[in-house]
DNA sequence: CCGAGGATTGCACAGCTGTGCATCAGGCTG
DNA sequence: CAGCCTGATGCACAGCTGTGCAATCCTCGG
């Protein structure tokens, strides 16, 4: 027993009456230990409530069974939950992760990247905002894989996944023009990440080969209290929008709140909304609202997947995956607009 | 460089031509190098990217700089505010948080506390579950610290972080009763939470104080269907409660929608409605609730703060916390209660 | 009963860093 | 110019584990 206090592979080895070397095969899968041996080395180690130093174990091994994530602003409910899923399924693969908050600007991503290497951290998925070239490249050269989630650069030894956020969009258009709205609009944050960007295209795209041409806000952070103020904005003017298109459910939820609370508007009847992200919020009953479900298994899967697999195909790759829409009722449907005109 | 690819000191020292213990001391504050040495060490380092090794570090060192999270549900809103404010603070005092995933059974704990003990963190702080007597001797044998935050039992060495749930409780029962109801209820989950149950008990004893013998509906685990499927029930039968006090916000939301939705009543003209941790959705217009505050930056400053004291007072210390109400417009006012009654 | 072969075991080293101790250089003072 | 003191540097070891290699033991077959 040391300073520090704790137990070692030493103390168990004099405790047992046999030789360091056999305390660490005995924790050593398929190593080549004798029964009995194994068994008196776990009574010591019971006794003395050992536990293998992980930190000694990855300095000698290749791999440290840490994975870093990186993220921003963990609070908000889709980071809550993709993080939760990811820490899960790590977990439940034998690895660790550690959380690095980042407030989303490049250089707190590059020293987060150089935390996980200090800590020799076996991959870094990267959740928010966009590491340097030169910090990937750095990454590399120290044997840390870096994953991408809905990252756009490609990057040197990196894998990415990405979501068809552009078909999404589109899908989003088609929808509302399909149930009859007239003038359909689109509200977004100010936070120029690639997703969201490649949402907004997608719908007005589609739009504009319809030869329509949307109302479009722009402003703020991905907040509640962006999608109140903007369609606070939107549904005060004068051709007043009645279908949109919300790059996020956190924005969506302030849309229509400020369409219901300030403007006794009801949803969907006046005004249809569909959000992206399928939030837990999102089926609560104030809401229901209709929303692209992010493929959160799907991800998780494709990490962790990638991070068990050799190292040997050093080749950046993507892996797409789609985003489907789940049906609720913030969508006018096409019996209730038969209704809903007829009254 | 070894087959892991990682730059040690002693490829910097040979690129710098200097000692691998220069290279030591020049990352080591409060080392004696001489600037000339600094400088050529700093610029061979940059150069090939070298990050100081923690896993080694950790090994010599009687901290690791790793603190465990040990935390069940991750993406239920306040958890994952806390579980954020937690890992910000201690990044901002040099740890790195780990996230360590239950699913609330005792042994699930008691896996995960193993688990910390093998990264020889510095300190695990549970949020959820409770860990066995003999796992929380293990982690102080081991020179492990432990934090609990809001769990009852006193444990060995571990400091405990509570909130006063049983004054909150009492005051969301004069509360109601201030307002003018009549008949207040109480919803409550059936996770027995030692907070959720002081929160409950508070209530209860409150208005059996006043001579009044509440309704209480207790069911399910902790989340909004549990909110919507006991609103549904209490609000279904004859003697319908005109206020509730909800252990949770999430509940809180439920029982509001069940209300508004189901029943066609008004919050809080027709039902006053009271939760507990002021969530961010608490302050969503659609439900604008009147719940307590759970103190996070307190707790978050309790916790860092004793991490970083040293380690003499070993007794068993417990520090208290309030949550004080935030009024919204889930209550009655009383102005509010004049003029519907006059009406 | 003896030899061979396989299973076990222990030694010693690698992996990376921090640090006590001794050494050495250099500057300042007398 | 000599001596002393301070600051810088390097050696060697500690801290804990995994593993190659050699030695040893046991068992089984002849």
């Amino acid at each position: 027993m040391r300073s520090n206090g704790a137990v070692s592979a030493r103390d168990v080895a004099e405790a047992a009456g046999v030789s360091r070397t056999a305390v660490s095969r005995t924790f050593t899968p398929g190593a080549s230990v004798a029964p009995a041996t194994r068994a008196k080395v776990m009574a010591a180690a019971e006794l003395l409530g050992y536990q293998v130093n992980n930190l000694a174990r990855g300095l000698t091994r290749a791999e440290s069974g840490l994975v870093a994530l990186i993220v921003a602003e963990l609070e908000t409910p889709y980071r809550a939950l993709l993080v939760s899923a990811l820490t899960s399924k790590l977990q439940a693969a034998g690895k660790v992760a550690m959380i690095i908050n980042t407030d989303r600007s490049d250089a707190s991503v590059d020293a987060a990247l150089r935390q996980a290497i200090g800590y020799r951290t076996d991959a870094a998925i990267v959740l928010s905002g966009m590491p340097d070239r030169a910090l990937a490249e750095l990454c590399q050269r120290n044997g840390l894989r870096l994953v991408l989630i809905n990252r756009d650069e490609e990057l040197p030894g990196a894998v990415r996944i990405r979501l068809d956020d552009e078909q999404a969009g589109a899908t989003a258009a088609r929808t509302l023009l399909r149930v009859g709205c007239k003038r359909p609009a689109l509200v977004m944050s100010a936070s120029a990440t690639v997703s969201l960007a490649a949402r907004a295209r997608g719908f007005l795209d589609a739009l504009s080969g319809e030869g329509i041409d949307p109302m479009v806000a722009i402003d703020g952070p991905t907040h509640y209290k962006t999608g109140l103020a903007l369609g606070t904005d939107i549904l005060s003017r004068a051709d007043r929008p009645d279908g949109v298109f919300c790059v996020t459910d956190l924005i969506a939820f302030g849309v229509i709140d400020a369409a219901r609370q300030r403007f006794g508007l009801r949803v969907p009847e006046d005004l249809s909304v569909i959000g992206f992200d399928d939030v837990p919020q999102a089926s609560w009953e104030a809401y229901n609202l209709t929303t692209f479900r992010q493929p959160i298994p799907g991800i998780v899967d494709a990490c962790v997947d990638w991070l068990s697999r050799p190292l040997d195909e050093t080749s950046a790759k993507t892996v797409y995956l789609s985003a489907d829409i789940t049906w609720r009722t913030s969508v006018l449907s096409l019996s209730q607009r038969a209704t809903s005109t007829t009254a």
